[in-house]
RNA sequence: GGGAGCAUAGCUCAGCUGGUUUAGAGCAUCUGCCUUACAAGCAGAGGGUCCGCGGUUCGAACCCGUGUGCUCCCA
């Protein structure tokens, strides 16, 4: 069969990941086997693949793909999350380019077009997921709005609220005045606005023309003043703090409190507090129990409270506040002033800050079993360092608010009566037979459920259970098997959002922590270090890079830049050196695939050396074996990639391959050949969590066979002998000093040479002698026991390698690299030296710590005798 | 304002329990090679005030203190 020049992986990939998926690799049922779950963080229905996604999928699939060969039933569970902004948003946005506006449409219209939306893009991410190679049991797919998850959901809530764990509570939210709706943070526009800063002075309470002078953009809110705050530090006021000024008009006794929050700079370094209609008033209002007055209608018109006004517009009050508060004396100024401004992007409204009642869990109490099973270890988070960050959250934790003025969710099940009165329960029904007990008269075409919809975490939080019924259909064989989850891996931004609530919630229901392991990614980030953002535009388009560089590449490029819990800068051309190493893997399976035809069972002079490389490569590879294991263990994933990388490049293709190459045309040894097909079904076997598709190609390319490398089951590891290992270090010691000498004296790599070597160690280099010649391309080896004239002298440990050639011998460049290595030597020996004379170092220090340092005296001596024996000789 | 983290080669980062480290890798750079698997390659090389200062220790990139700079999270 004639290869291809390249590896072409676009054809292959899409080849296997259908194979497999036809063999039902990746689908899991429960069985005799120890289970290997991971539960997909649910990517948003709105969402498309992007390089979080790419990062935070690759690791999972390596950890499944690798459980699954190592014998345990790994049983990855795909899914999306209802994201109720976001897909709100992008419902409406579809709805308004076909003309159709929100408001015009009753909640069960716009979910239907919801629900449409859903089923036409909803599943795009988790397409884009097969292109990356990902082993999904895609049967087990699910979505946070699915029957069962939607009812689990709110039994939560109920039960939550049963236990007295949810409750109702004032909150600041932005409100729309025209569309009567609350806004998420994400539905208001800020725009620059050229406003007018006007100061009014107040007077102080108790005197006759004393007064404070405040500086507002909006003087209509005047009326629900109830503090006037200064800085305490703020000479101006110091005389005022702890008496009371007086709301112009209305004449409200107001007292003048000092926070630092108050910046001295701006304005009059005076502050009017409203507690009802600024965020930052209400936070002053709660810290020091300020009253809090709402002069504001939900309709933008000044309610009774306002004493003033009642009934008219903010703005038109705004226009006539101004005139009345000159005339009474209380204007000081006006200046021109630009601010940012809060707009619905809805309704082109100016946003008003608003107090609602809104849904609440309270955290404290369930928090603390979470708390502990991070500090206790019982959940490992890797990298640890996150655990200081989560400590400090929990022991600081605030009540959750959970509703969501939207459509698109789990509906809040209270359902009101007419009087205020409310029950919450799973349905209207039980929701009226128990609001009937106390109100005889209620029907219940009178209730009305609740507007609002849950935070979608308020879902998520079920997800490591919920995915296997855990709540919809308690203690099932599934999630029996499966739960607790091992691994979830996710990013540290969403550390409380998603993770600490998950610990919450297994805890709560499942009796259980939802997993073992907690693996934090880094944020992807441009090569400037700029978050990928669609706004930015940096984001790349990830299904156009594999199509460019294919699947394995950009797997391996974002793994070999990504250590656990560090932000990655993504340069593509990470995915270049992955479409390299695609391309060093392809080729080396071209000339193991030319020698296939030209095996040969004699046995003649080679056999000695082909052994030596044959058995250093098999305890090479066992090592790597052994510290890659480790490497998984700990979670240190790049860096595991890292070694199988150099493994394969250097170990395998350069120097392994290269010792067991036959000359041009010549016949390769059967054991050789058989030894070489082995081991480079080893390293595919290594590889293949990281790059699954290249490595199932080259698996069966190098010889016919019915198993597949996704499900074959890893060979065990072999102990290795650190004896056979340092030889083949010395050789390519030997190898690489040989060629950097020949390099520097300018002998053209064409150039035949005669070698002699001097060393008492003659069996060692007889045993590598044919690949020495090989690779140092000599002609003859022999040994020696005086100084060869007119050669180039180099120097290995003990040892002395004279190289001849045609080549003129430049003495003095010679002698100046022994003189430079000698110094370098003879430094490198006074330092061990000085430590060494050093008593209390030879005291303290560990007996195997001195003896290392005194083996590396022994050694830096006998290279430095070597090396003054080269330099005589020289002359 | 509160908290966390980071600072090592031109760039991106490893360096685990303080001692085989006068510090490693990849990319980039330089030199020589179109050597019958691979120029998306091969063979070599150069490149460092381990952020500054102080301390602990026989010994510090690593531990402690402090300063500087950067990043993130929460409000």
């Amino acid at each position: 069969m004639e290869l291809s020049k390249n590896f072409l992986p676009n054809e292959t990939e899409a080849r296997w990941y259908e194979h497999w998926l036809q063999k039902g690799y990746f689908n899991s049922k429960p069985d005799g086997r120890e289970a290997y779950t991971v539960v997909i963080p649910p990517p948003n229905v709105t969402g498309v693949l992007h390089m979080g996604h790419c990062l935070n999928n690759t690791i999972q699939d390596i950890l499944i793909r690798r459980a699954r060969k190592q014998g345990k039933n790994a049983c990855w569970v795909p899914g999306t999350d209802h994201a109720s902004i976001a897909t709100e948003a992008k419902v409406v946005a579809m709805l308004r380019e076909r003309g159709i506006t929100k408001s015009s449409l009753s909640r069960e219209e716009f979910l239907n077009y919801a629900w449409e939306w859903k089923e036409k893009y909803g599943g795009i991410i988790l397409q884009q997921l097969k292109k990356l190679g990902c082993s999904l049991d895609w049967d087990r797919t699910s979505f946070t709005m699915d029957k069962d998850y939607y009812e689990s959901v709110i039994k939560v809530f109920v039960d939550l609220y049963n236990k007295g764990l949810i409750y109702r509570g004032k909150r600041m939210i932005n409100w729309d005045v025209k569309a009567l709706t609350a806004l998420s943070d994400e539905e208001v526009i800020y725009k620059e606005v050229q406003s007018k800063l006007y100061h009014l002075r107040y007077r102080i309470d108790g005197t006759a023309d004393e007064y404070i002078t405040i500086a507002t953009v909006r003087p209509e809110t005047i009326l629900g003043d109830t503090a006037i705050c200064v800085n305490p530090s703020d000479e101006r006021y110091k005389h005022l703090h702890g008496k009371y000024a007086l709301v112009p008009l209305i004449n409200r006794r107001i007292p003048i409190i000092a926070d630092d929050y108050v910046a001295i700079d701006f304005g009059t370094g005076a502050l009017k507090v409203t507690p009802a209609h600024d965020m930052n008033d209400y936070q002053l209002g709660q810290k020091y129990n300020l009253e809090v007055i709402d002069t504001m209608n939900d309709d933008g018109t000044m309610s009774e409270a306002a004493q003033l006004f009642i009934g008219e517009d903010r703005f038109e009050v705004r226009k006539k506040i101004v005139p009345q508060l000159e005339a009474a004396g209380h204007l000081v100024k006006m200046e021109e002033y630009t601010n940012q401004v809060g707009f619905s992007e809805r309704t082109d409204a100016v946003v008003e800050p608003r107090l609602s009642l809104q849904w609440w869990v309270s955290m404290k109490k369930i928090s603390e079993p979470a708390l502990k099973a991070v500090m206790e270890n019982e959940i490992a988070f890797h990298p640890a360092k996150f655990k200081n960050l989560y400590r400090h959250w929990m022991e600081n934790i605030k009540d959750w608010c959970i509703s969501r003025q939207l459509w698109w969710g789990h509906r809040i099940p209270a359902y009101y009566a007419p009087d205020g009165s409310f029950a919450v329960t799973a349905s209207k029904e039980s929701a009226f037979a128990e609001l009937k007990q106390k109100n005889t008269s209620l029907t219940i075409d009178e209730l009305r459920q609740d507007e609002d919809c849950l935070d979608t975490w308020f879902s998520s939080w079920l997800w490591p259970f919920e995915v296997f019924k855990g709540l919809s259909d308690p203690g099932n064989a599934e999630v029996n098997y499966y739960y607790p989850t091992n691994t979830l891996v996710t990013a540290p931004e969403i550390i409380f959002f998603w993770v600490a609530r998950m610990i919450m919630a297994g805890e709560e229901y499942m009796g259980k922590i939802p997993f073992r392991d907690v693996y934090f990614t880094g944020i992807v980030r441009d090569k400037l270090g700029r978050k990928m953002s669609k706004s930015l535009g940096n984001s790349p388009d990830l299904l156009a890079l594999i199509d460019q560089y294919g699947a394995d590449a950009v797997r391996f490029g974002i793994m070999i830049a990504s250590p656990a819990g560090n932000d990655i800068l993504f340069d593509e051309s990470a995915l270049e050196q992955g479409r390299n190493f695609n391309n060093k893997l392809w080729n080396a399976l071209k000339l193991v695939k030319m020698w296939e035809g030209r095996k040969s069972g004699d046995a003649e002079s080679t056999i000695t050396t082909q052994h030596f490389a044959l058995n250093w490569f098999s305890h090479r590879l066992n090592k790597v074996k052994a510290e890659v294991e480790e490497m998984m263990q700990q979670f240190r994933l790049s860096e595991a990639l890292k070694t199988i990388y150099s493994l394969i490049w250097d170990d395998f293709c350069s120097w392994y391959l290269e010792w067991v190459k036959p000359g041009f045309e010549q016949p390769i040894e059967k054991e050789v050949y058989e030894k070489t097909v082995h081991f480079f079904e080893e390293l595919m076997e290594l590889l293949h969590p990281f790059m699954p598709f290249i490595t199932e190609e080259i698996f069966h390319l190098l010889r016919d066979k019915k198993e597949d490398l996704t499900v074959k089951q890893y060979s065990g590891i072999q102990p290795h002998d650190a004896s056979v290992l340092a030889s083949g270090e010395l050789l390519k010691r030997v190898i690489s000093a040989l060629r950097d000498a020949r390099n520097k004296n300018q002998v053209k790599p064409r150039d035949i040479i005669s070698l002699s070597i001097q060393s008492e160690n003659h069996n060692g280099y007889m045993a590598i002698e044919e690949i020495l010649k090989k690779q140092v391309n000599a002609d003859a080896v022999n040994f020696t026991d005086t100084a060869v004239a007119q050669s180039i002298v180099v120097n290995v440990e003990k040892d002395k390698f004279y190289i001849s050639s045609e080549k003129q011998v430049d003495t003095a460049g010679l002698k100046a690299e022994l003189e430079k290595d000698l110094a370098y030597q003879q430094q490198f020996l006074e330092s061990v030296s000085k430590k060494l004379s050093n008593e209390r170092f030879v005291q303290n220090a560990k007996p195997e710590v001195v003896a290392l340092e005194r083996k590396k005296q022994a050694d830096a001596e006998a290279r430095i005798k070597t090396i003054q024996e080269s330099l005589q000789n020289l002359g």
